[in-house]
DNA sequence: TTGTATGCGTTATCAC
DNA sequence: GTGATAACGCATACAA
């Protein structure tokens, strides 16, 4: 006969434990602590044995056993570009909190930037049968190969953070060509228009269209722009690497052809650098330059002018992704081509822009 | 008779499908996918058949029948304070990287500053069966009850970024009060006699360690601290709002008394928040007044000036709380009374601080 | 070399 | 009111 302990010491408390103990059988403590609908059938006083049971044991439903017995993850699976970009990091915490309020757990992965990563853990929340997906992007790498995979897969899958190309997927992003638009604005409102640009990389959509954005302003008000004044990021992987690059770019402008009175930088990590390339030369913000980013990550209120940037709704676009997932998943229509969801972008006015000085 | 349709609309492939798609039984299959020890013996051709079908039906196994049958989650929880804290999500990065190398998956939840938030969560990772656990704090919240109930379950667990008085805990934290010592030298070296000081909250053991080693070494040189320097950050549950807070007491500070040539601040948000407060007072930095800040995230080196701070070696941290978590789980040595483990801190020196000017 | 049978912990269906 | 039993998808001991 085989011998088999009460309880192991180490292992997980189990329903059959709960039975063991309390005399009752596997299915009515199944019942009684789910209050499943057969529950209001059973005596008060069973019900507060088992609870008093289960407590004093300790015991932890199986979450892997229930998935697999009711076919249902409760799991939404949501993979980050990379979390320590501030941007990403706003909009997941959006998420979370809508879901929060929900039956759906966030499966929380970060591709730190890595395509290697991100195709790894995509394999992984489809292994735990993830009912939903939401893939929050930044403006770096994101090869059109991984989208392509994610749309062969049939579980409701929502893009926020970035466009791509050339795909089907629902995307939530901000309305990047009346961002630049309002940038621009901002400053020539100011009186400037000897205005210094840093572009984004162009391997990304959303330069060009910031870039459209600005030059319909130009076009508007018929203000030229000067080719030695417009600057451009090359394509990294760290979020933080266009502040040196901002530097850089700024302190090169300032030697070759100095004499602009604002700058409009891609985003505002960028804008900062480029700040500390102006005070190096001893030009003040805003006396002597202005300075306008894009995004408003909390960077851009803590640093010192406060920055004015171009602000990108986070915790909505965050919302909005969680949302439509779960409308899909509740309403199980399938629309599958969605349109992409342009949110607008306001302007957040701080001190790193002032009016052009007189001269 | 029941009709079952070949594959369902919706429904993952199972092992079963590929059974009955390519003609070998769910054994053969579940030992060629899994490289099982038996699958030498398989033939090639079998092994390739079995692939290709796996392949074109989309198969991903089913981690939670998985799990379920090998009794193990291969999952590590992490629970972190609040994600949108540059400080935390550093050292979340860290552990992420670290246990990428390992068999482990981190299930990373955020609590979101809230105390109910954290409980859900790590009841939520108990009924996934996490194998381990590790909790991300910054100096923020966790009241002692949330311990006492960590300490009860049986799983490995490691405490990160804080200390938690009275618990047995094994926690991997900074050295404070030789941060505080090295913040209060480095002033003093360059000359600063007149220092003004923002303290934490005093609910938080981290400012009472700091300000010892202030203490500590303002007794060595002989150096007299004005009580009305001495500020108070108030408790908060927004890693942000110490911006504020430090702005508006370093303002009250200018108004009532003034004379100060250097300023040291409970962490480096709040030392933002008093740079901007000297600068709207036409104070310059470093020129005027010096400030140093604590922890050393992003935004130091971002702000202009660069701040100079005393750093928290946050990789470091996050790497050996994995390790030790890893460690645990491996030679399933259960020393429960571990060390609290203290790493140095390190002075880094930026553009914030300066010589004291000449009167 | 490959197939059959069993059980992981849970829930749902049905029987008593 | 409560208990026995089957099945979820997978991995493995054992049989063939």
């Amino acid at each position: 006969m085989k011998k088999r302990p009460e309880r192991s010491a180490s292992a997980r408390v189990t329903l059959a434990d709960l039975a063991r103990e309390s005399g009752f059988s596997v299915s009515t403590i199944s019942i009684v602590l789910n209050e499943a609908p057969l529950s209001q059938f059973i005596a008060a006083g069973t019900k507060a044995r088992i609870h008093a049971v289960a407590k004093r044991l300790g015991y932890h439903p199986n979450a892997y056993a229930r998935s697999l017995r009711k076919r249902r993850s409760h799991t939404i699976g949501v993979l980050v570009i990379d979390l320590s970009d501030p941007f990403c990091t706003l909009i997941l915490k959006s998420i979370e909190k809508t879901l929060s309020d929900t039956e759906f757990l966030p499966l929380i992965m970060d591709a730190a930037n890595q395509h290697k990563q991100f195709k790894r853990y995509l394999n992984i929340l489809l292994e735990h049968g993830v009912e939903g997906l939401i893939v929050v992007a930044n403006w770096l790498l994101m090869d059109t190969s991984l989208l392509a995979d994610l749309e062969q897969y049939k579980i409701p899958t929502t893009l926020v953070g970035t466009e791509i190309q050339d795909s089907t997927l629902p995307s939530i992003l901000v309305d990047n060509e009346q961002g630049g638009y309002l940038a621009l604005q901002h400053l020539y409102s100011l009186g400037h228009r000897a205005v210094a640009f840093i572009r984004g990389p162009h391997q990304l959509i959303d330069s060009s269209r910031r870039w459209q954005g600005i030059l319909r302003f130009a076009a508007e008000v018929d203000l030229q722009l000067r080719d030695q004044w417009i600057m451009q990021l090359s394509k990294s992987s760290d979020p933080n690497a266009s502040f040196e690059e901002g530097r850089i770019l700024t302190q090169e402008a300032l030697q070759k052809q100095p004499g602009f009175s604002a700058l409009l930088a891609f985003d505002d990590v960028t804008a900062l650098g480029a700040i500390r390339a102006l005070q190096q030369h001893n030009i003040r913000i805003p006396q002597d330059c202005s300075v306008i980013g894009f995004d408003d990550v909390p960077y851009a209120a803590l640093s010192n002018p406060g920055l004015t940037t171009i602000r990108q709704p986070m915790e909505e676009m965050g919302r909005l992704a969680a949302n439509r997932v779960l409308e899909r998943l509740s309403s199980s229509k399938n629309d599958l081509a969605e349109q992409a969801l342009l949110l607008p972008p306001e302007l957040v006015s701080r001190k790193s822009t002032a009016v052009v000085p007189l001269r």
